[in-house]
DNA sequence: ACTTTGTTCAAACAGCTGTTTTATACAGGT
DNA sequence: ACCTGTATAAAACAGCTGTTTGAACAAAGT
């Protein structure tokens, strides 16, 4: 009504991210969200030009909220060890992504992009996804005592990115473990699995080499390693390599 | 023409199977499929009642390779110790997955059911999913000593899984390592990663105790951290823990 | 009072969707 | 030769999609 309201923006912004992370883009018709929030058909092309401004902007929010969450996670834990550091990355994740609190729908919403890419994918990649694993890349190379772009520290980070992702609900997980409610002793107790075992799965990386090349996760397919490694699983395991 | 004639009906399945995987079920119309099959529109509604009939047939020819897969994953490496068959089980599910290979689009498929779910999720995550993680759950149980409804072997099964599933080709990855090539040494080297990160994840569970809460992976809060891991991260992952 | 500007609305648009209909062609059984 | 059952084909169908149109309305500027 009044010129510079904005109310039936947010109103549409709102039940844009609400039905965007539930059902997808393509699944959510303009008309969904313009029912959601009471508001016309031709509100979303007024207000937005597209679906898909509207789509960005509903994006955008998420991927600065997913920014500043990594920042305040940088900062909070600036003092600690590496190890410390990945525990609490971790358990800061799970906190935000697990709980149907207010962030919620993003995770959601990115899972989603994931599987079904619109053109917004490049900015997500590279303004909330790349951080992250940036970070657990630098942990994991001081735990390592060597640099970010070691093919160790790349395929540590992204095994350890990989289990917290896998705690965003989706519709597997709930078929999976139907009778698994998101309680803060659950999510606490899921965290300090994924620190122990990812910590430990690091720490076993310290007596194989790394090719360092840098921008690349494909390694020199030369093994080179050098000495057993604990328990006597090493042999199988050179045995296996050298024969590929 | 002939009766008896499945010669079209094989073409719209073999269309459909590689269109489903690339763009999913929704984002695939019917002509494409039919155009892709040199058939007429009618066709899918002929030979299977409906679309979802026709998706519904490619699922169970994908299910049933899974399942076909994991049987002779768990035959071939019957008589090895359970960290070996770990090993094998990642390797063998490492080249059939990355490998751009006849089973590539299997996977990607279901990848896709995953986050946009059908009304065949269930028996994806029936037949194809729970089988391979109840694998997992064992060899881990035997590694640990427990039985495999415990919480640790739930976990970490769960983990190894999720390594697993995140090297299937996807968008994210796509850009996030666009310099990354399947050549056959790349994938053994990154299952010898996943293998010995996670077999080290594994033993380092065998510190704590788990709460074996058949059918349910969410444990009981109290951590019962017996005696200090290694280095000096113990003390404060213990602070942490006992905060919430 | 009049215009301007920003916002909402009902209606309609062209295009694509899965599905159905109707017709045609063909091989096999009688 | 005649029917029968099977397979393909072109056309049309009703429904939904994102988007556009043109009118209405209310506040602010002049």
């Amino acid at each position: 009504m009044k010129p510079g309201d904005r109310e039936t923006r947010n109103r549409l912004l709102h039940a844009a991210a609400r039905l965007f992370a539930d059902r997808g883009f393509t699944q959510v018709t303009v008309r969904d969200i313009c029912r959601e929030a009471d508001a016309n058909v031709a509100a979303v092309n007024y207000h937005f030009n597209d679906k898909l401004g509207l789509y960005r902007e509903v994006l955008r929010t998420a991927v600065q909220s997913m920014r500043a969450a990594l920042q305040s996670a940088r900062s909070a834990a600036g003092e600690a060890g590496a190890e410390e550091k990945i525990r609490a990355y971790i358990h800061g994740f799970l906190k935000r992504v697990a709980a149907s609190g207010r962030d919620a729908w993003i995770h959601r919403l990115i899972s989603r992009e994931l599987a079904d890419p619109t053109p917004a994918l490049d900015v997500i990649v590279q303004q909330a996804i790349r951080p992250r694993i940036s970070y657990l890349r630098e942990l994991v190379a001081e735990l390592l005592c060597c640099p970010p772009d070691d093919d160790r520290a790349i395929r540590c980070a992204q095994s350890i990115h990989m289990q917290c992702v896998s705690v965003i609900p989706n519709p597997v997980t709930a078929r999976l473990y139907p009778d698994f409610k998101v309680t803060p002793a659950a999510v606490a107790a899921l965290s300090e699995h994924i620190a122990l075992f990812s910590i430990a799965g690091v720490h076993a990386m310290r007596s194989t080499a790394g090719a360092g090349r840098p921008g690349a996760a494909r390694p020199a397919a030369g093994r080179a390693n050098r000495g057993p490694s604990r328990r006597g699983g090493s042999d199988a395991r050179s045995r296996r390599s050298r024969q590929l």
